[in-house]
DNA sequence: AGCCAGGACACGA
DNA sequence: TCGTGTCATGGC
């Protein structure tokens, strides 16, 4: 999982071209379920416009070539590589999956060049209490509502950026279940307090190891074990999460332990055991196997 | 009308 | 420790 890959980048009338990565898709990417903020342009083809760290991102793929629309600064540039972890060796994190067995073969065939993106802590906290007995069309609606809500406009992009916590305090409940966050208002606004006021430092909880760190996003009303390794996967580094929500339960009881029920508990031991610190990426690639039953038309937001 | 969605929580046995 | 009802909200 080294970082090492050297990429090039071009300019060319304020569009940036990014080469040199391996594995990697950007529909797929953004539109697995792990990121919120991510809208497809266009019916087809490889056009995905988004909001990171409180830039408006319009990206296309070509193939190798990953191009930045304008405007696409050196920084802007940085995000993106960052982002998508675009100098991660992903051909090898791949082969390994599928090295496993069969099923696992299936797996990373269904959703090649699929990412673990880094998002931001704060956001993808949010994000996660809002997934609680949730859609995903409805947890990016819901999202977005608090960006409109309490975020800062982007230039002329129609976008806001994701409100930062000392923004998100302000709000009361009732102002957060305006934006349709239902019975996880009161979380909401519980980890933005704590976060705001120092009492949870997002950054030190990135710092701990995978057990620490779990152990204390716990301690948050609304983050139980699956949002927890949520945030840890999707925004912390911590490549060891599993994440067990009902689709991975599913498939993982149908696939490995002959559709016989198992506790959610013994699931995560399993692909502890099974996956090691690739147990991440070995949960996206059975989520997304999981979901290809469920035409796109449910998940396109 | 009723069930489900990237669950968490309080409660009772 | 383990199962069960409940919590808003919208799509099917």
């Amino acid at each position: 999982m080294g970082e090492s890959r050297k990429l090039a980048v071009s300019w060319r009338d304020g569009a940036c071209s990014i080469r040199g990565f391996d594995s990697f898709d950007l529909h797929t990417t953004c539109q697995c379920g792990q990121a919120f903020r991510w809208v497809r342009a266009g019916n087809a083809g490889q056009l995905e416009e988004g909001v990171v760290q409180g830039r408006f991102l319009r990206l296309e793929q070509r193939d190798a070539e990953l191009v930045v629309h304008p405007p696409a600064d050196d920084e802007t540039i940085a995000v993106v590589v960052d982002y998508f972890r675009l100098r991660q060796s992903h051909t090898a994190v791949e082969a390994s999956i599928a090295g496993i067995d069969p099923t696992m073969a299936a797996a990373v065939d269904s959703a090649r060049g699929l990412r673990l993106v880094a998002q931001e802590p704060w956001e993808c906290l949010i994000s996660y209490i809002v997934s609680a007995n949730n859609s995903v069309a409805q947890i990016s609606r819901v999202v977005e509502n608090l960006s409109r809500a309490w975020g800062k406009p982007i230039g002329s992009s129609s976008r806001y950026s994701f409100p930062a916590p000392g923004d998100l305090e302000c709000a009361s409940q009732a102002d957060v279940l305006t934006c349709k966050a239902g019975f996880r208002s009161r979380s909401i606004c519980e980890a933005a307090r704590r976060v705001a006021r120092g009492e949870l430092d997002l950054n030190a909880v990135t710092a701990m190891d995978y057990h620490a760190a779990k152990q204390e996003l716990i301690r948050l009303r609304g983050v139980g074990e699956k949002v927890a390794d949520c945030v840890l996967l999707f925004s912390m580094g911590k490549f060891e999460a599993f994440p067990v929500d009902v689709w991975i339960e599913r498939v993982v009881r149908h696939l490995y332990f002959g559709g016989e029920k198992t506790s959610q508990r013994d699931i995560r031991e399993w692909a502890a055991d099974k996956f090691g610190d690739l147990a991440g990426y070995a949960q996206e690639y059975l989520f997304a196997y999981a979901r290809l039953a469920i035409p796109d038309r449910l998940r396109s937001g």
